[in-house]
DNA sequence: GATGAAACTCTGGTTTC
DNA sequence: GAAACCAGAGTTTCATC
């Protein structure tokens, strides 16, 4: 993990189906090369996967909303139980344990109003909740997954 | 916007640079079509870009942070200065308008926690900025910016 | 679908540390 | 000596018809 691997981590973050050449071109590199490094790239894991970005709203999910729960003085196996339907829940992006007052951040994204208050309804009914606070996004100013991958870095 | 273009971009956003042959194959379509189909969906806007997946803590930046944000009271300009410094610094991955007691929500992305601190002090220091609360996140147990997509919606 | 053009994979050889 | 890079041939994939 070097300059160059870093570099073209910032590359393909934004540009994931261009051509080995023009990445080599971009980052000082061989077809070849490229190849190799993305590859060696994939293996450690720093990339996880190819994705394609989807604008939420132009697919008909236009509802954001970021959900703290509240787990004190639940049972384990309850708070295990609230987890793993969380984990399975597609409409669920984010599951976060933090610090502070709350226990754990989500972040959801719905179809609609009516879905999103259907889903809280089942998390706020869990056995493993002892309270919950949502609030929902009225615009996002911006929203990436792109890390910020300067030259440093380690 | 029908239900093969949900099955396209529901496969795209895990497999981005599978080859046309394989879409096809998963959703039943052509290589031709799914050429189509896609360059189609990137021109409408569903597709924003493709990328590579990162992993943040294999790349050196495991510090995730939300911050909530208080502008009320501040004049308009200082607020627009606040969200102008907010969109041009690349450790903020998302910035959104939200209801309730707080006026913004920040989710920050940075390389250790002096930089945190660097980079919240910043934000608590803008004089449109009224007020900050930061929950620092221990663990994810998901992190993802799929958009679910099942075989309805709009 | 078919065809020309482009991109990718793999091998072998070279350089560098 | 090992690791990284480059170049070229063969194969696959893409874009246009």
């Amino acid at each position: 993990m070097d300059a160059i691997d870093r570099k073209i981590l910032a590359y393909v973050q934004k540009g994931g189906r261009d051509s080995y050449a023009e990445i080599g071109a971009a980052v000082g590199l061989s077809i070849s090369a490229v190849n190799e490094r993305l590859k060696k790239l994939h293996t450690c894991g720093a990339i996880q996967f190819w994705s394609a970005a989807v604008d939420p709203r132009a697919v008909g999910r236009p509802i954001l909303a970021y959900t703290q729960v509240l787990t004190a003085g639940a049972r384990s196996d309850d708070v295990d139980a609230f987890l793993n339907a969380v984990r399975r829940n597609d409409a669920v992006l984010e599951c976060h344990h933090v610090t502070g007052r709350w226990s754990y951040l989500l972040k959801i994204r719905t179809e609609s109003l009516e879905s999103l208050e259907a889903l809280l309804s089942g998390i706020a009914a869990a056995p493993g909740v002892t309270q919950t606070h949502t609030e929902l996004a009225l615009s996002s100013l911006k929203e990436t997954s792109v890390v910020p991958l300067a030259a440093d870095g380690t």
